[in-house]
DNA sequence: GTGAAAGCGCTAACAC
DNA sequence: GTGTTAGCGCTTTCAC
């Protein structure tokens, strides 16, 4: 119905094959029929068909990127940066929104990323089993891992242990002994670890401090702003005496724990400090002290990685650890009120 | 290199065109054949490649979705309800991320929307050029629009401009006269009306109130929390008195009003009413009045609308309002501070 | 440097 | 109900 390149063909006076190459930039051509190639183009108004490009060369300019959540702020920021650097590159982006329940992965795995139309696979924050990696690599197609590990993918992300630890001890550093932690459900643990790892630094670090951990301090919800609400209410309002300081496991639960403190009536960071992780944009505008682990430039990262991998010599890229910087702003100081055993 | 359908006829002992009908279910297969096609699919690992089904039948399965933005809360709400929806017919998402700045939409129209791999498009709050829509129609795919008119595009959204003037009756019916609005700038109305029509709503009822509009009290800004956060609080600190509401355009905006009048000292809603517009997920949260528009609705709506006229008879479905849900949480109140001219 | 021709893997008439 | 056949629009050997 279109243009086809048989009609460029045609009116500059040439073969397909020189179109498609003057087009594509393939082969060789002279500068006279690449020059009559793109008139013609431009006068039809010529647009390739990209599947039928797919279809006899193999490649689709087409990256699959799957996620659990586009809502939550590490989530589009990875896809915002992604989308970016995909578009510059000029590549389509699919995206398959698996959805915090694991359901949907059955289904994003079995029918949509086997088809043969993607290039590479950007996978976010996915902890997939080793059946499920099993099934991605045999499609041949590189991945690349974001924001979790997956076993046999080059991967991009912050070490969660050591960034944990350190946001601890920052708080201890302060003079800090009563700390609480909140973090992701087990249900959370399902598609990436960084629940566990997170808890596993803040416990490290208190151990290292010779400081005990309540369990009851040991707060897990989901990893909304009103999940960490609810928890941090409880957390402060707790006949039990209230800890001086909370780590919360992101960004947006640290800003879920600064209102509950409001609402409370307690001061930030006079009666409570609060640290989180992410580098949130919010994050000035609450004062929040944080880890800025950059997500959207991981996006842009991963897909040069993926590109590097797809265009390049199609060796996989060695998993990268980013460096996420901790910005210390009014969330967190020393504790000033008087604490309870 | 992977099975074809050629492999799985043969395997099963029928053509490529008996395995091609039991695969799609399209045209009649006996009960037999079409068992010994599914074992011999299973058996082998076939997956069908898209690109040669769509090269050869014109339908990709695939729609685009283009939005101005994935990390606010109306846009990622819109493609999660539409990615939804997407995922449970079978259909690909293919997603144009425009950019808040116009450049990109440029590339993304001529570059990408145009090379026939989309059965639709979805526009999210893009404001189009009548050249643009030419252009996107000129491929003679569907496109439906979310939450910004599209002249000549079926369209799904609210009345702006009735949400903002009832939003602001409500705020009037407390008995509120000095009332603020808190909306985009010019450079947002680019890409959608939103702002204007929002903000016409608001002056419509205030003039039918017979009640004045301070212009300081018209703070343009751009669409996020601190944006509003920044307007607000000059709003309420300003010297020559401040209003005892305000009406934001969005609730993300609204939460940053809330935020700056918390920090200056002021309750909400004893000092200060705020209304605003979405039915964001935090608004139980901050107790936020609002309109709820449920964006997630509206992008499964519109996916439907779509697919509508993609599988159906091909006709434009008529565009719909949406009804959103006037919700009064504790955010607005009848003033109480003793009001100063 | 260029063209002819053989597919890429599938679908859709059309015949039987 | 099933097979045969002719493409979908492009890329890519292979000759020249």
């Amino acid at each position: 119905m279109g243009v086809s390149i048989r009609d460029v063909a045609e009116t500059a006076g040439v073969s397909m094959a020189t179109v498609s190459r003057a087009l594509s930039g393939r082969g060789n051509v002279s500068p006279r029929s690449r020059q009559r190639v793109l008139d013609a183009a431009a006068k039809l108004g010529f647009v390739p068909s990209y599947n039928a490009s797919s279809l006899a060369s193999g490649r689709t300019r087409n990256i699959g990127v799957m996620l659990p959540s586009v809502s939550r702020w590490f989530f589009s920021s990875v896809l915002e940066g992604a989308s970016k650097a995909l578009l510059e590159a000029g590549y389509d982006l699919t995206l398959y929104n698996t959805g915090e329940q694991p359901g949907n992965r059955e289904s994003v795995l079995n029918d949509f990323l086997l088809r043969q139309r993607l290039d590479g696979v950007l996978a976010v924050s996915l902890e997939l089993s080793s059946d499920e990696v099993d099934r991605l690599m045999r499609v041949k197609r590189p991945v690349v891992g974001v924001g979790g590990p997956i076993a046999g993918v080059a991967t991009l992300r912050i070490d969660d242990v050591a960034v944990a630890r350190e946001a601890t001890q920052h708080l201890i550093g302060l003079g800090h002994r009563d700390i609480a932690h909140v973090s992701g459900t087990a249900e959370f643990e399902r598609d990436f670890a960084l629940p566990t790892s997170r808890r596993e630094g803040f416990l490290a670090a208190m151990k290292d401090a010779g400081l005990e951990v309540r369990s009851s301090w040991l707060a897990a919800t989901d990893f909304t702003v009103s999940g960490a609400y609810s928890a941090s209410k409880r957390l402060l309002a707790a006949p039990g005496g209230r800890p001086t300081a909370i780590f919360a496991a992101s960004d947006e639960m640290a800003f879920g724990a600064i209102l509950a403190a409001r609402d409370l009536g307690l001061r930030v960071p006079d009666d409570v400090s609060i640290v989180g992780i992410d580098g949130h944009d919010l994050g000035p505008l609450f004062g929040l002290t944080t880890f800025d682990q950059n997500p959207r430039k991981q996006g842009e990262t991963a897909v040069h990685m993926l590109l590097g991998q797809i265009e390049g010599d199609g060796a996989a890229p060695p998993s990268a650890a980013i460096e996420p910087e901790f910005v210390v702003r009014s969330s967190t100081a020393a504790p000033k009120a008087a604490q309870r055993g």
